[in-house]
DNA sequence: GTCGGCTTTAGACCTAAGTCGAATAGTGGC
DNA sequence: GCCACTATTCGACTTAGGTCTAAAGCCGAC
């Protein structure tokens, strides 16, 4: 937002055939303040690993053997992927829309305004960096979760799904003192004290065991279903 | 996903001022069993109302008077705007990558061709009948919302925020009496039948109110502030 | 003025949730 | 075998949530 003139450095991956581009890149990039890294083919660009400094990779899409665009559809299925911006001389519009559709950064022609290039980096690079930041902070919640059993995990999955503990007694063919022991070590594990932030932990990381299975959704599917269908529960007269 | 050879069909509106293209596309489009309306320029076009029935747009981008991305831009600041798919004859790649990025459904090279024309137009009205659909769940939220008292409103916010009724009670200057009142109540006009769905609508629609103001976060911005501020309450014998 | 809606409160009563202590069973180590 | 640890189970007790009835003050609409 704010053109600072030292906004966000960071690690970027470049990989292009060209010598001279090569050269050219790591010199400006570097004037930039960022770290550089080159290679020559995608082949040589090592496994991406979760990385804690901001990166983004600057790819070319003529590349010797794997084509560039389907090098990044390979890597985007991996999920943690820094952004990717293309460079490429040639401009070719269905291959840009392609890339941009399936979540590039951006795509920009080659020769690329030096000035523009390192603006579009700076906004990569702030981009992956709330990128960690909010992955971290799922990363903690993740190992509270993983740290849960499978009872306490089940349990969070019906009260997030809207149970009442006699029904997930029921459902789990315990009695409720257990349900709600589950319930209360569930709580204290994932260190949250209301079943608000218990819901929002569930629907996010997928614990929620909707009342009626239903394919689609993912946001908030858990509850379309709930408010459209009327759900009914706790009317049954069974027990 | 399935290709069927009668798929979704709807409205197009074609946005072009050349009279034998419009022509061209009007006649392929209604052999494939959509209803067209074509428009000279974008000034034509009528106020873009929320419909019923799938629709997209056809832009050209070498329009007379406005541009088309521009046009494009202010039209997206409106939201509720069904797919739009640029038609261009020239391949400008920065056009096409600052349309997509801008949330343009697809940008497609004159002469199309008409077989991938048609298919693209199939999937932007498929994605438009469900945009409409999850648009009908949202009214009818809204709908629902908007029945609510000030003070049922209120007490929605602080409930999906975490609190306890006598906590609610106490920032309001009610009694947990009346909080109850208006709990139940909302409960009711909201159509749910539990906190968790309570929570799912209230996040959703900007109802909640997080318990420590915190400029980070939206998704679970409101709880995270929750299990950090060890909020003391009950205890207080002050009034 | 009267009607209806919003807000407020109280008391009674029932249901649901949370906590504590305690028991059982499986697992791995000494 | 014994110990420690964890997961799981349960009953008893306490607190919180939810509904119903009844009532009162306020305010805008008809």
């Amino acid at each position: 937002m704010i053109n600072t003139p030292q906004a966000t450095t960071g690690l970027v991956l470049v990989i292009d055939d060209d010598l001279s581009i090569q050269a050219s890149l790591a010199t400006l990039l570097e004037a930039a303040g960022h770290r550089v890294a080159v290679y020559g083919s995608t082949a040589e660009l090592p496994a991406i690993t979760p990385r804690d400094c901001p990166a983004c990779i600057l790819l070319d899409m003529e590349m010797p053997g794997l084509n560039g665009l389907e090098f990044y559809r390979q890597l985007a299925g991996h999920a943690d992927l820094p952004p990717v911006i293309f460079l490429t001389a040639h401009g070719d519009v269905p291959a840009s829309v392609s890339a941009i559709k399936s979540g590039a950064f951006d795509f920009l022609l080659k020769p690329a305004n030096p000035q523009h290039l390192l603006q579009v980096i700076a906004r990569a690079l702030e981009f992956d960096r709330e990128r960690i930041a909010s992955r971290a902070i799922d990363d903690s919640i993740r190992r509270r979760i993983d740290s849960l059993s499978l009872r306490e995990r089940q349990v969070v999955g019906l009260v997030a799904g809207g149970r009442l503990n006699k029904q997930i007694a029921r459902e789990l063919g315990i009695t409720i003192a257990t349900v709600k022991v589950h319930r209360g070590r569930a709580m204290t594990k994932l260190e949250v004290d209301s079943v608000t932030q218990l819901v929002r932990i569930a629907d996010r990381f997928g614990l929620t065991t909707p009342h009626v299975a239903n394919a689609s959704g993912q946001t908030m599917g858990a509850d379309e279903a709930a408010d459209t269908a009327g759900d009914d529960d706790g009317e049954d007269s069974s027990d």
